[in-house]
DNA sequence: CAAGTCATGGCAACCGCTTGTCGTCCCGGG
DNA sequence: CCCGGGACGACAAGCGGTTGCCATGACTTG
């Protein structure tokens, strides 16, 4: 690989020149900067990013730390993150913590010293360890709001109301909500939301759980809806209302016939399967681009960054899993 | 953040024995080696990984390119590849190509310089294109061979004879094939050993496509299904098998009732689609780890890298999709 | 007791690029 | 004719490690 010295003897200038010429323009005589470009080209010289990085912290890379690479929650997030970054010259680093608090402190030990900015998607750790590495290096969180942070989220309060208002149209009168993981921030905002919603509507809410965001979790769920009177429930996800169909179809309860289903984020797999889930649909990839662009914003910007959560829109997509209430079948 | 120069003053040696505290045991006392590394501890000295590796090229750093990250054929060999890479003290970079070989050329010439290694999931660029970028860095490519070049593929071959064994057991005499893009790799295996299999079985097949490797692709095949003879087929890959039996679906054609369908790779998706999918299950979390694995021994060794693909089990998945051929009904 | 060996630590060069500073040359104005 | 100032390029000092080589002193060995 050719260095700016080699491209410098080649051009009979000095190393710093040539390093001109690409870095700063305007600074060297257009005519030499010119020259100096294409003997550079005619070479094959690239700046080694490294050693650009060293004397400048500039490395254009940007972490992206996922709970869980395998949850389809986040391809979406992942692709929208990914474009954001290439869009501004950068390169995402995709970290996978494997749902643990742990691993993801380690992961971001080894990363941190490496990237310009993170972005915490759904992050582990708690609001205190966020709040340390985010001194480290600009942070932006994704579905979590914390004070001093800035944010991107979904408008899971008007997604709740909406599948909330669906189920009311349909004539459901007492619903069900499958909570997740304690620890999870939009648990809480979907929960109260659909609260909150159900008193407008003067509906009755019953909440089950918390289960785990998975296939199984839903599953979990089977026999406590099956047991309760609710004719429509909404799950704190997708996977879990998945989880809960399949279920409830083993335990011989017909979705929508007998209960209807909505779930939240719209994740591939979502539309296959059977019947087709009600979701409120997150705007993934545009989470994910938008926590980027806010990122790269924040570090440009000499001014404190915007700390007031960014609130992307939630859709209620209909699908094939909620009907209107018919009489309530017991097993 | 100290630095080796801090710590040499804070104990009063040379940087270069800092250095050689952390990683040269043994070239440095004993006694002197753990005062280093208390001192360094408690001023919380961390190495700089990009000072490291400009003199040494050791980034520890390692590129997964993948042809589209949202595709769920990934997201367990990315798991894979994540772990063996953290095990081995190596952070991944993955790249999502978006489904072009620009694309690819790009992202690899921006990681290139970074890692030290590069694994090519599903690469689209051409043969050569690879011979000339394993030349800069130790490569290793997925589901795909290469002669010169170390590859790991799942044994697509006994996979599709599996299936058409599956088949002709639940007495279809007549089996179609939904291929894939012609550049794969993959597709042509895979037709190749079903032709065979089928042969030794004496059953018909019959080629389709090729499809675009997503559900539309598998949609698109519905008329021609239809319009065929065949009571069973087998698709290039899950997607395409779910793709076609929604659309079979909305047809009216009832699988496996009146066609059996069988996919490939035994992604996310193929358990919770109506019905669930028999598929050949690819190894995927083993596909992963594999790769990273062989290209981390070619690395470290001196001697050339074993080049004969590596051939990783494929196990055939019964689910719901496949069952006894009935007289077919014709729409 | 002289000479050779080994363990240990220090010096300094180097990886490739950035950037502050300085020298030189040229130009115009007083 | 001299001087100030701008444009342009070169010099050199880093960035934070790694590593080859040397100096020193202690210990072994004949």
């Amino acid at each position: 690989m050719p260095t700016i010295y080699d491209v410098a003897a080649a051009c009979g200038v000095a190393p710093s020149t040539v390093s001109r010429a690409f870095s700063r323009p305007g600074r060297v005589n257009a005519e030499t900067a010119a020259r100096i470009r294409q003997v550079a080209e005619e070479m094959g010289y690239r700046a080694n990013p490294l050693a650009r990085a060293l004397p400048t912290g500039k490395t254009s890379l940007l972490a992206l730390v996922v709970s869980d690479v395998t949850n389809p929650f986040y391809f979406e997030i992942i692709r929208g993150a990914e474009l954001a970054a290439t869009e501004a010259d950068y390169t995402l680093l995709v970290a996978d913590v494997h749902e643990s608090a742990t691993v993801e402190r380690k992961a971001l030990e080894r990363a941190l010293p490496l990237v310009e900015g993170v972005v915490l998607g759904t992050s582990r750790m708690s609001d205190s360890a966020i709040r340390v590495m985010a001194q480290q290096r600009p942070t932006v969180v994704l579905n979590r709001v914390l004070t001093g942070i800035p944010s991107v989220i979904t408008d899971n309060a008007r997604g709740a109301r909406r599948a909330v208002e669906h189920l009311a149209s349909l004539e459901h009168r007492t619903i069900g909500y499958l909570a997740g993981p304690e620890a999870s921030w939009a648990d809480g905002m979907r929960w109260r939301a659909m609260r909150e919603a159900a008193e407008m509507l003067d509906l009755r809410v019953q909440r089950f759980g918390p289960f785990a965001p998975t296939l199984a979790g839903g599953a979990e769920a089977v026999p406590l809806v099956v047991a309760s009177n609710v004719t429509a429930v909404v799950a704190y996800n997708d996977l879990v209302a998945i989880g809960l169909m399949r279920g409830l179809a083993a335990a011989d309860v017909r979705v929508p016939r007998d209960v209807s289903v909505v779930g939240f984020d719209n994740i591939f797999g979502a539309e296959i399967c059977s019947p087709a889930l009600t979701t409120v649909a997150a705007p993934l990839t545009a989470l994910g681009k938008y926590a980027v662009q806010t990122l790269l914003a924040g570090m440009s910007s000499r001014t404190p960054p915007q700390t007031r959560p960014a609130l992307l829109p939630a859709e209620l997509i209909i699908r094939d899993s909620t009907a209107r209430r018919a009489r309530r079948r017991r097993s």
